[in-house]
DNA sequence: TGTACATCAGTGAACGCGCGTTCACTGATGTAC
DNA sequence: TGTACATCAGTGAACGCGCGTTCACTGATGTAC
């Protein structure tokens, strides 16, 4: 039981950190990472200016923190996609998703002049979504062995950041419409099978357009 | 001829509002364009700190220029490989050169809440660029008339921003190399040929790999 | 060719603000015995 | 079951800093006549 002062706040938060890193989900969707101050997330918080030093040292050292709560978010998400489905087309598709469901820590994710790149459980984390993305990739039968390998990986990765990028910035036209899953999916299925339209000669028949 | 005070510096700069744009991108190159002041600036230029307010007003305005500026280098860059080459490969490619080339530029276009999206002039320069991405895919006849055009405007421009953001991003492994055209090359012809190796059976015969 | 005057570009001092960081402290918790 | 004590989490005051903005000013330019 937490006991509480006066006031009816406990002294003790209880967990602090998780409420920190929470608050700033919250303020780098509204300000973007770099406005981020931590006297900002003490008063989102409810405790001092001072208490964010205690969990996490600096700015950088929560954005190290942030950041490594993404990648393990993306590679729980790409994996579970891959757990239920073999298509790379919907494993794109799920990182675009998570782009625009998670857009903060998307935005520090990649980059790395925020926060701490050496720290190992950031690296444990990145190496994870990381390797999600190579094993989605590894399922396309033409290219695993080939000696384009591994720009089939870049050119997967590329289109989907990009799509996810232009889409979180406001840069595509109004015409792609407000679900991102959705026009991503009919663009990104031009890589993988770019004479096809999307009237049911695709590898997955039957979705909706 | 340009008056000197007797420090040796002219009390008119003569042309501050160029310098001003020269010095941003200097700033943003080194920490980004969040962390640029305009006092910072005002040093760079060896003005006084009051001096930027003269000619772009604050901050946003100062941005807003710059971004226009770099959406008009992008239009000029962007036709001037179309006037010598038809290949939308090279136009992707071109892309990725740009945003390399100029990435403090760059970095400022696709953050539209930096500045001011409604400027006539920023406008303007963003339609010209827009215009000259819409002709490169233009010349991919089989997706001119079909209804996928539009779907192949986007996954050309998602892959190669895509790819310039992963690159200036640092987030691609170093196998990718050091050249960003070469590399960015090899890539980006997977999504207009996808089914042919880099032996010579693309649309670029000969080219090195 | 010269003069008066309006306009423009840049100065430098002043202000208030939010920030990160430090520090001595206090409240709360957990563990040894 | 109780007590002592070490450790940990959070407080609040203080500091110095760079910033944007304002303002009265001055130096320089250009134009009307």
């Amino acid at each position: 039981m937490i006991e509480e002062t006066a006031a009816g706040r406990p002294y003790h938060h209880g967990d602090l950190r998780r409420a920190l890193l929470t608050a700033a989900a919250e303020a780098i969707e509204e300000s973007g990472p770099t406005a981020l101050s931590l006297r900002d997330l003490a008063r989102r918080a409810g405790v001092s200016h001072a208490a964010p030093a205690h969990h996490f040292g600096d700015k950088a050292g929560l954005l190290t923190a942030f950041a490594t709560e993404g990648f393990g978010m993306l590679a729980d998400s790409l994996n579970g996609i891959r757990a239920e489905n073999d298509s790379l087309l919907e494993l794109g598709v799920g990182y675009v998703g998570f782009a625009v469901a998670h857009r903060a820590h998307f935005e520090v994710m990649f980059r790395p002049e925020l926060f701490d790149s050496e720290d190992p459980a950031l690296a444990a984390a990145k190496q994870q979504a990381s390797d999600a993305l190579r094993a989605g990739v590894a399922t396309l039968p033409e290219t695993t062995a080939g000696p384009e390998a591994a720009n089939a990986q870049l050119a997967a990765w590329s289109i989907v950041h990009g799509f996810a990028t232009l889409w979180l910035g406001g840069a595509l036209p109004a015409e792609v419409g407000t679900d991102p899953e959705a026009a991503s999916r009919a663009v990104i299925r031009l890589l993988f099978a770019p004479g096809q339209d999307a009237s049911g000669r695709n590898d997955e028949p039957g979705r909706p357009r």
